[in-house]
DNA sequence: GCCAACGTTGGC
DNA sequence: GCCAACGTTGGC
């Protein structure tokens, strides 16, 4: 099992927004790197939901793979936003995964709490400039991150 | 709204 | 294959 943290903002799709779908298809990534990480996703991943771009930027719930990657559907549609013409269906361009509520964090970890923390240097959310959407949390940053829940910001 | 950090594009 | 120009991300 492998762990991830996926950058939403809030006011596009927010935990609780995925609360109420429950399941969501993760459409839309159109950076490789991004989509590399979610073709190495199985099933019953761990899912740190990051709001990013808003007031206070941090993780906000947790969530899970419901599968392994497939052809993300928008790339096909020239009405999305996502469309993209030098994608073909025998050889799709982008990928996504679904991906489920699991419950939603008692409080948001900011981002500032968590570059505060040495635990988390070297973790690629908090390294200046990083623009990754998708990217890999090892079980340690994982386990560390969630345990900051219970204390005090 | 600004700006730094990057990724992508396209001319050569 | 290089690299300048351009676009995007995302924190502040």
């Amino acid at each position: 099992m492998n762990y991830w943290l996926m950058k939403s903002e809030p006011d596009e799709f927010s935990i609780d927004d995925l609360r109420q779908r429950k399941t969501e298809p993760w459409s839309g990534v159109r950076n490789y790197q991004a989509r590399n990480f979610m073709r190495a996703m199985r099933a019953g991943d761990g899912v740190l939901f990051y709001h990013s771009s808003c007031a206070e930027p941090g993780v906000a719930g947790v969530a899970s793979v419901v599968a392994s990657a497939y052809p993300d559907p928008t790339q096909f549609d020239p009405k999305s936003d996502y469309f993209d013409a030098k994608s073909t269906r025998a050889e799709p361009r982008w990928s996504l995964v679904d991906v489920k509520f699991k419950r939603k964090l008692k409080r948001v970890l900011a981002l500032t709490e968590l570059k505060d923390r040495r635990e988390l240097d070297g973790f690629a959310l908090v390294r200046a400039g990083n623009r990754l959407s998708v990217l890999p949390v090892t079980r340690a940053q994982w386990d560390f991150i969630l345990s900051l829940e219970g204390t005090a910001a």
